[in-house]
DNA sequence: TTAGATATGTTGCTTAATGAACATTTTAAA
DNA sequence: TTTAAAATGTTCATTAAGCAACATATCTAA
């Protein structure tokens, strides 16, 4: 893709991402945005219909790194915590985001990708342990989803400042427990 | 000035900055600061010569922002101080560079652009003294120039982690003493 | 309700940036 | 010293982004 297009879209992103946390969606204009981002309005609409669709793009962007963030160290060996180390960093990064998009009034779209997404990133993970019934994995799938999703979301939406570290540590005890 | 200038302008600046602390200049090309700053290497050449026209430009910059982090708070009251911190603040953020520039090579003449900035913040500073007598307003500027030159080049290259607060406390001190 | 401001889409024209190619020149290793 | 790799400086056609202007539309406060 052309870099112009790339820088383009990520400022456009970007600014979104901020002002969502400052500002309820209803009253963002484009305008406001496109300022934030320093480009030009034109160019939002090279891009983008309007800004509902900016949001959805701007979530699906958001995802996307989350799951990235969870598949991408699952090459390297050992790296299953490391990976999921570093998912909870990108979700403490944008902690703000996040949390406006789990609470907000629209949220349901949300919600569905994420756990989506979620659902990609933990299997990948179940399928590495030998659960041979395909039932007993398919259960162990749902209630390690249903875990991550909750814990994940009580932590963005009380946010009592915990690491991410401790974070990873609890979890990666509750469903590496010998059973 | 288009925001496309100023933009690739600005990312080639950050790359070379940033490269500069990695680096001897000596060892820098054209293809790795266009790399770093992802813009096409076409572009380098829309701006600048050569490296070396984007080394000076790159200084002019950062003194340029200096000067105006002097000069900026004067406007309001009791603000002096303020502006001396704000300076203060930018130099630490940018300490590694700086660092670079004063202790590098060819420093010739960024420590002699630097003391011109130098000069021209401190001057408006003293100029709110009441200092009759011209000759003891000059002694007066000379010696603060020199004091704020060579502290600054004291913190910046022994660099102890010493908080711009308390560096911008002690010189306040130093130079508001009554005589 | 109305008037003034602000936001929205859209347009035409201009320009900076892009990617790819090319012939040199420089650098570094065999 | 020779040779391959990397960096340079430049060209070209294409395209994204820029700016300004415009007619509507929406909001907001008098």
């Amino acid at each position: 893709m052309d870099r112009r297009v790339k820088k383009s879209r990520q400022a456009l992103f970007d600014a979104f991402t901020k002002l969502m946390v400052e500002h309820p969606f209803q009253k963002l204009s484009i305008a406001m945005v496109t300022k934030e981002a320093d480009v030009n309005r034109g160019t939002f609409y090279l891009h983008f219909k309007d800004k509902f669709e900016l949001r959805e793009q701007c979530i699906d962007m958001h995802l996307t790194q989350l799951m990235t963030s969870c598949a991408g160290g699952i090459k390297e060996e050992f790296t299953s915590k490391k990976a999921m180390l570093t998912t909870f960093d990108y979700l403490n990064d944008n902690a703000a985001f996040y949390k406006v998009m789990l609470t907000g009034e629209d949220n349901t779209f949300f919600r569905k990708r994420m756990e989506e997404i979620l659902k990609v990133g933990l299997s990948d993970f179940i399928e590495s342990k030998t659960i041979k019934d395909p039932i007993d994995k398919e259960i162990m799938i749902q209630a390690t989803i249903s875990a991550g999703a909750g814990l994940i979301e009580w932590w963005l939406t009380t946010k009592t400042d915990l690491e991410p570290s401790y974070l990873v540590e609890r979890f990666w005890g509750i469903i590496n427990v010998e059973r």
